[in-house]
DNA sequence: CGGCTTTACGAAATCGGTTTCGTTAACCTA
DNA sequence: TAGGTTAACGAAACCGATTTCGTAAAGCCG
């Protein structure tokens, strides 16, 4: 009956014993089962052995272990993420902290982040299923949300729980879903109306891919920006499709170019916000002064050019731990379509915006 | 016996009815533990029984559950790596690619990515202590190591597998240790020797803190290739300690301010080599030509600057699926001490280095 | 005060595997 | 050909929990 498998060999372990649910029980005269229930809160134990285990099992430091627990229960307190290789930013220098918020948060409640990736839709899907079938995850967080995003009928489809960071179907999100998201649409309309206020009246936007969700929403609170300033909507000035510093410089460029050019723009992304300081360099002109610039997500970036750029900050580690606390809080129940997070972008001032020029 | 517990309920789940091993078992003809046997390369099993065991799973679409294994395995087949949300730079752009890099490997080996983040070492060794505990991870990577790295010995303590993604100890690597790093002397080396064949007689050199040990490396590497080239090692030219574009950028300051000021400064991180591009603005120097700047990492943002940043990029992709194989390889049995890989940099030429002009 | 609920716990089955220990039949060997 | 191996599989214990079911004691009721 000799071993010859070539995987898997145990490394030798002098574990320092672990204490488990039988060790407690004998150390309280009672049976395992008994203890068991009382640990979960039935109600057939009485008040005063329920406490009698819990103050026990804090001394001796027990702590179940989770994928015993999974045999029987099928749930293994594991949160589950996909990145998208193939995001166009690679989400940039946010995901340290989203991340961190995730699985700090987790970590309190006693539940681990296990992470995948993927290159395309289909590895998404067959990395999802592997997680689902051994039973890896009892749930996912889904980032970057786009307007139909196919993610969500597949999930839905395996009765598997998720959250979204982002809602879907731009104006109208789906009613059964848990979303955490950022009010990018809120923070555009203040964008513009501090650029009115600034005594702008040609103010343009550049966004970012029309098939994400928060692009259609900032656009259309630069929309509604205009409109509450009492300032015409041109076609001419607002430009989408932007996903970069470089396809950012020249968007500006376009829009200067123009018979009639804006005096200042707001950018979707302050990744592409970047851009315009590239062009008014070429140009000779001074940011802040001759084209006033606005934009979103507070990269550090944005803080070390010259003037510091003028964005709404998100507050990705914030996303992160509110995400992870709303996928628990479905896994442990709560409804779905309760479960839903809009908090504002925050205002950073910088020197990229202020008063037009008069020419 | 109604139950009233307030947490963990299980959400409706009509889930598709997995094939177990007793399903295998019951098809084949054979009991379960013949067929667990089989699957796991026993020698006593029958080699014509051990492939058609292998066919039928594979007909069947069988796959084990981790967890239900782990209960007797202690084993779940999940890799743990402990992000410190206090890196100074955060991992930068780098951690999509690492990430990516280390699931997919683990993905193809039927492994999983668990994730933990700690803001100090105490609730590193905390985090640690859980995972472990709990059984959620087999083994670690670990991260940005240190001269004299405390995980190390923690880890150690524990008998818990690792790798490392970076030596320590400088120049002698503890023996015993599995680790995966690039080689960031030789790149050094390298960009002095470009250099110097370039006409370039006083060479800077700006490192980073030097309690990590690849910060050390560099500049030993820096300092070899200055002596390979025959050229005097200035105190004066070599700095350290400096981690981000501010302080890469007072560095060139300070250096350019010198009485005998180098033409050339070689970074130890791209990130802080972009600050020789500010002051270069500030003086009207030119890049690449008043002054020459090679530095080190392939930061995307390299290669947006003008002109582009000369520098030798490590594939960070490559460096996670290489650490996940090697760890995996750990658990397995292989010996430590054998798995250890070093990978040249890639030299990236941008514009930002050439012939020292003459004076 | 006898029967009927509750209350509170123990005994045992269960989850999906792995591993130990037998056991049978074929194969050697002397 | 009797006795000892060996090959190949089955039976059952086991891992660490949860959950179902059974049951003794206490409480209630008329």
């Amino acid at each position: 009956m000799e071993e010859i498998r070539d995987t898997d060999k145990k490394p030798s372990e002098p574990a320092p014993r672990r204490v488990r649910i039988s060790d407690l029980a004998q150390a309280l005269g009672l049976t395992k089962s008994t203890v068991s229930r009382a640990l979960n809160n039935y109600s057939d134990i009485s008040p005063e052995t329920r406490e009698r285990v819990a103050r026990v099992a804090a001394e001796m430091g027990y702590a179940p272990m989770p994928y015993a627990q999974a045999v029987r229960t099928g749930r293994v307190r594991a949160l589950g993420l996909v990145l998208e290789l193939d995001a166009p930013d690679r989400y940039g220098p946010f995901l340290t902290d989203f991340l961190g918020g995730i699985t700090q948060e987790a970590s309190l409640e006693g539940w681990t982040l296990t992470i995948a990736s993927s290159n395309s839709r289909e590895e998404m899907e067959d990395t999802v299923t592997r997680l689902l079938q051994e039973h890896k995850v009892d749930g996912f967080i889904l980032p970057r949300t786009q307007v139909v995003d196919p993610r969500v009928k597949f999930l839905q489809a395996k009765h598997v729980p998720f959250v979204l960071f982002g809602r879907t179907g731009h104006g109208q999100p789906d009613p059964g879903l848990s979303w955490y998201d950022v009010d990018g649409e809120g923070a555009m309309r203040a964008a513009v109306a501090r650029l009115a206020g600034f005594g702008h009246r040609r103010i343009a936007f550049a966004g970012s891919h029309a098939s994400y969700n928060f692009a259609l929403l900032r656009r259309d609170g630069y929309r509604e920006g205009l409109e509450e300033a009492g300032l015409p909507f041109d076609p001419a000035l607002e430009v989408m499709e932007i996903s970069d510093r470089s396809e950012g410089a020249q968007a500006a460029r376009d829009l200067l170019d123009l018979p009639d050019p804006p005096t200042a723009i707001v950018y979707s992304t302050d990744a592409t916000a970047l851009g315009a300081y590239d062009v008014a360099r070429e140009l000779g002109l001074t940011i802040g002064r001759d084209l006033s610039i606005i934009s979103y997500d507070g990269i550090p970036e944005g803080r070390m050019v010259d003037p510091p750029l003028t964005t709404f900050a998100v507050d990705s580690q914030h996303a992160g731990a509110r995400l992870a606390s709303l996928l628990i809080a479905q896994l442990r129940g709560a409804p779905p379509g309760e479960l839903t997070e809009l908090v504002a972008a925050q205002l950073e001032p910088g020197g990229s915006d202020g008063p037009p020029v008069d020419p």
